[in-house]
Order: structure tokens, then C-alpha cells, then sequence
DNA sequence: TTTCCTGCAAATCGTTTGCATTAAA
DNA sequence: TTTAATGCAAACGATTTGCAGGAAA
């Protein structure tokens, strides 16, 4: 709600040039302009929210530099690919805290994160009990939040595919 | 390895002509041999291992049928779909335990069921934490099995995009 | 018979890629 | 200048859908 403010300092906008730079490449406006846009946000974007608040600013930049630089984005670290089983990817800026799960809202689509320590343990203990090297893992619950559930009260039942619509 | 010796007579595949009688769907024999297929394999199968198990089986059947028949067998709650982020879905036969997790290999795709009560609680008590009506969730690890490390020891470090081919 | 299914091909949809043009270094 | 990125459109791969012909009930 507003006019757009392009903020050209920003300390992970500023990491992300730093990563360009030393990788050997370009910066150009269009990777600046989509790593404003998903490094400025808190939610979970899709390419299609990504577009439509770049076309709010009036920039126009070709759907494959989005996929291409959210492409590079990930692989610098500074943002991750979600799947929430929606038949496309979501991408939200790396946090402060490393690990983080999340709670998915099947009325609204509402995503809230948290973090277990005692979750962070005991996915090391399964881990190890399988002779498995742990590399990264994914929790999700998928359930109604406290809005929801204030407003629908119980009576239409959630079905097992997630009517998710986007946000 | 061997003939396919077609099993006409099985709790589950019997399960599911019922389940087709009592919702007034045809039983017809494309989806009694997609249906067996996937009652009678323990894997977690792609479209296309079905559609190779049928064609083994010297079936041919439309893709599109297999679709069908996976969504009926899906809703009728005998199979499950998974997203294991291959960019397409795996489905497996309804097990025992009712809810179970997965450990997934990151070098040979290998997947490992598991359950874990604590987690059970665990997961109940995060969704009451945060007002939500708990549903349905899903916990996948990643790492590497122990047979990967038996044989690659440490040398190749794993890549945070899968390499699953199958199985 | 009536109804619903099947197979095929065309359509979708998210994502990727080839290539001529254009911008960064 | 040299090198790599951009934008467009075509290509892709999984999944869905429309429809004429073909089995179940």
C-alpha cells in the first residue's frame, strides 16, 4: 500500500551484488530489481506475486530473468525454493534463524514458520537411527489456523487437497 | 523378475471394486490393472513406472486412464500421492501404519519409511501452540543412506537439488 | 439402452531454453 | 570491445481435458 521506494541500500540487496561480483557476474538492473523485490518481502512469493509487484513499480523484465535470477538468488543462499504442493514454487528470503518449519492453512493459505529445537534433535536421532548422513529436511503441517477456524467455526470439512489460493 | 502372475484375488483389489460399486463407477478392467499395479508394489512409483510395469505386463493403457484411475484410487484412500520435488508425483500403496514419514537418499533416491511417536506428539503440540487445527503434515529428511556412504565414503559432498532418478 | 469410460490428441501450466539484441565490464 | 544478460517465443514435461467411439450396468 503505497508508492514503491526502491531502496538501493540494503544490506542483503548489497550481499547479493557482493555474490555477483565475485562470481564474475553482471549486475544488471533486472537482478537488482528481483532481488529488491523477494529480499524486501517476509512472505512466501511466487513467480507470479514477484511479477505482478514488479509490474506495480512498472518494471517490466521478461518471466525467464525472474526464474533465471531467482535461480542465482538461491544458489548464493540468500533466498529458498518452498514447494507447498500448490503446482509451483514459492521462494521467501533465507531468515535469521537457519531452520524453520512450516504451518500451512488449508482455508486460507495462511503460512506461518516456526522452529522446534526439540524437533532439530529429534530428526538428527531418526536420522542416525538409519545410518543416514542428514543433510536437510522438511516438516510441514497442514491443518486450519485461528482465524480460520474463528470464522468457519467446524462446520465445512477440510478435504485432503489443499484449496490453497496464493499469499 | 519372472512372469507377471496377475492376482485377481486381493484384500486391497477387492477393496477397491468395492469402493468403485459403492460409488456407482464401472469396474473396468483398465482400472483393476492400474489398481493392481500399485496395491501390489511396496515402492513409491512415478506415472512412468506404472505405465512400464503395465506395459511388462504387455497392457497398454492410456496414460490419461492411469491418471484417472490414480485420482480414484487416491480419493478412495488406498493410495497416497507424493511430491518428493522430482517435478512429478509418486504414489504409494496405503501402508499398515497409518502415518509414516520418509527419509530420502540424496545420491541413489532410495526411500526409507519410518514412524516415530515422539514425533507424533510433537507435531500435535506445535499446531495447539499456534491455535492451528491439525490435519495432516508431512516430515521428509534428506541425507544420505548408509549404503551411499558405505560405498562413496565422504569424497562427493551432496548438492541441496536432489539427484533422484527413481525408485 | 443408457451411462460412464477409454484412448487419443490437443490444451494447460509452470518452467526452461535458443537465439538475436542489448547492456555491463 | 568483449562477454554475458535480456526478452521473446518456442520448447518441455507433467498433468488435464474434450470428444468420438466403446465397454459396463
Amino acid at each position: 500500500m503505497g508508492e514503491a521506494q526502491p531502496t538501493d541500500r540494503s544490506p542483503l540487496l548489497d550481499g547479493f551484488r557482493r555474490y555477483l561480483r565475485e562470481h564474475g557476474l553482471p549486475v544488471t538492473t533486472q537482478r537488482e530489481q528481483v532481488a529488491e523485490v523477494i529480499l524486501q518481502s517476509l512472505g512466501h512469493l511466487s513467480v507470479d506475486d514477484i511479477e505482478r509487484q514488479l509490474r506495480e513499480r512498472d518494471l517490466k523484465i521478461g518471466k525467464a530473468t525472474v526464474y533465471r535470477t531467482l535461480e542465482i538468488l538461491a544458489k548464493s543462499g540468500l533466498i529458498t525454493e518452498r514447494d507447498f504442493n500448490e503446482g509451483f514454487h514459492r521462494y521467501e528470503r533465507v531468515p535469521g534463524h537457519p531452520h524453520h518449519e512450516h504451518l500451512i492453512c488449508l482455508r486460507c493459505g495462511r503460512v506461518i514458520e516456526f522452529t522446534n529445537e526439540q524437533l532439530e534433535r529429534l530428526k538428527t536421532m531418526i536420522a542416525d537411527e538409519h545410518g543416514f548422513q542428514h543433510h536437510h529436511h522438511r516438516l510441514e503441517i497442514y491443518g486450519v489456523c485461528r482465524e480460520c477456524r474463528r470464522q468457519a467455526g467446524a462446520d465445512r470439512p477440510v478435504t485432503s487437497s489443499p484449496p490453497i489460493e496464493s499469499r
